[in-house]
DNA sequence: CGACTGTTGCGACTGATTCGCAATTAGGGG
DNA sequence: CCCCTAATTGCGAATCAGTCGCAACAGTCG
């Protein structure tokens, strides 16, 4: 079941040891429905094996960032000051939070590439990590807004 | 002294209670030569009038970001878990921070409102508020790595 | 199957931020 | 100009995410 973790076998290769408590939180993270902090995902891993302790979580965390598999993201602080998690894909994305649903929309488009190219140039600055985050209101909550008004 | 600053005549035309607390406060952000946290922000605010509380500052950080006056950054938590925050300006722009020297640049450009626009319209979204942030090496620092190496 | 080294659990700790409540104060109406 | 009231503040305790030191444990390599 943890075996065709693809997240799982790219760690591998990186000669990372492999730990029955990294296993069963790569699986989780690259299993998640949701955005993850560390609190659910130390919950959810538990099921997967309970003999994971939270401080191992954040350790699991920071060497999954700096292996640069593992986005953090704020999602604008809707729920507190936690930080949530997400595998990087591909192809950078940027995050939508609606203040009124705390919906987040994930959207991609080839403008933030090359957004990304001209920061790196221009700026001679070798980009590692990045993020974009707005925050707002999605087009669900302003209609029903618009609605309540008439 | 505090009479000319922008952003309190901003918050006054809001209709906004002005304490005493709160003009030091809003004349320490908007001098501030750096990005400030909540801790520094207190400190400088200080030098104007002593009598300002930690839970003061805070809810006036609140305050304003609420008015959609201030912006609050993480600059990719180079220094621990705290927030900066800056003024908003006309034009958002983008910061990017060095991981080896923990220097900040700030940039803007038009493809970065482009894209915002870009996000707006495809997603039915209205941005209240964004945030675009990025880690890395910076070229100073680049070029000094190179250099080790050789 | 050892040994060596990296990893984990535990529990205490830190540092940022929030909260409840009583005391204080800004600013409009008289 | 003063008073009143609602908004704001100070205080100190509480919360909450994340970190740390250290002894016990467990992958991995030979």
């Amino acid at each position: 079941m943890f075996q065709r973790c693809a997240l799982l076998r790219e760690v591998e290769a990186k000669g990372v040891r492999l730990t029955a408590q990294r296993r069963a939180l790569i699986a989780t993270i690259q299993e998640a429905k949701t955005h993850l902090d560390a609190a659910s995902l130390l919950e959810l891993a538990r099921e997967r094996d309970p003999n994971i302790n939270r401080a191992t979580v954040y350790r699991t965390i920071e060497l999954l960032k700096k292996l640069g598999m593992l986005d953090e993201l704020d999602l604008m602080h809707l729920n507190g000051e936690k930080h949530y998690y997400e595998v990087r894909t591909q192809q950078d994305h940027l995050h939508l939070a609606c203040f009124a649903c705390g919906g987040i929309i994930e959207f991609a488009t080839p403008a933030f590439e090359m957004l990304k190219q001209e920061i790196a140039v221009k700026n001679d600055f070798e980009i590692q990590v990045i993020r974009l985050e707005a925050g707002g209101i999605c087009s669900a909550c302003a209609r029903e807004k618009k609605k309540n008004l008439q």
